[in-house]
DNA sequence: GATAGGACCTACAGTCACTGTAGGTTCAAG
DNA sequence: CTTGAACCTACAGTGACTGTAGGTCCTATC
């Protein structure tokens, strides 16, 4: 029963049916009445998503981390890459999030209150100009983390 | 013309109308040939959307921000509140990938190399157990930064 | 054996903030 | 008058889910 799949590793039922539908889980066998039963390597594999995940990992790498999980006489050099591109990938989102939370700062900090003609946070908000630190361009991203 | 307001701005000319059709930017008059033209009063908005998504504000946030803006007459407090609000989402952005880069470093540094078998990477990563702290819930996030 | 209600099923739409594509039109230069 | 870059609309796709509608199944209780 997927419910309890669910409960077992923090992940939602439909999160579940998502992974298989992209491949990342197995199908799993079925009851009569079409109802999926999962065993022990299904709860493996999908608590070695999710904490990847929760590591930030993308689905594609994580998907690549699993295909050498699943043969363990290959060299690990690739999982070691995977995870020094994600350590990279976090660093550099930090400093990124720390210059701007400079700017942030000395945004709120300036505003004494009182009228939106005033407002230090709307003013430097229209100008980049007032900005010291550079941070940076455009904050798309779909990898990050809360 | 658009396409001089995106090089303005720094903008794509798609996400240009993108905001236009989603109301956050006016629509401009028009050519004969249905062209959009545009005056200092749309530069000078978009440059405030763009300044501020760089700063991780929501375009929800943003709507709110510019319609503060459009009334200096009002108090500040919501802009100063909209800004400590991000301010307090940076922070704890920060404080997570920071426990993440931890437990990725942990994890690169005790790889010495040679099989899956023996790769602490995999190992760490289907166990959460192997982690020393606690780098927290699911990474989804829509407002993050790269 | 009937029934209630919780858990399950599929299929599809929605989220956020864009980005890309197809197929057609307009504009300015030469 | 022709070329070709820039414009137009409309819609699909991205990542990683989440939510909904409308139906079926399973188990416990009566």
């Amino acid at each position: 029963m997927i419910g309890q799949l669910a409960r077992r590793t923090g992940c939602k039922v439909q999160t579940i049916r998502y992974y298989e539908q992209i491949g990342l889980m197995p199908e799993p066998v079925r009851t009569e009445g079409n109802q999926r039963r999962y065993g022990a390597p299904h709860l493996k594999r999908l608590a070695f998503v999710r904490h990847s995940r929760e590591l930030g990992f993308s689905l594609e790498a994580i998907r690549e981390l699993l295909d050498l999980a699943d043969d363990p006489d290959r060299s690990c050099a690739t999982a070691d890459s995977i995870a020094r591109r994600q350590f990279d990938q976090v660093e550099s989102r930090i400093a990124r999030l720390q210059a701007l939370k400079r700017e942030l700062k000395r945004m709120i900090v300036q505003c004494r209150g009182g009228r939106v003609a005033e407002c230090r946070v709307i003013e430097v908000l229209a100008d980049h100009g007032l900005c010291v630190s550079d941070h940076g361009n455009p904050p798309v991203d779909k990898l990050a983390v809360s």
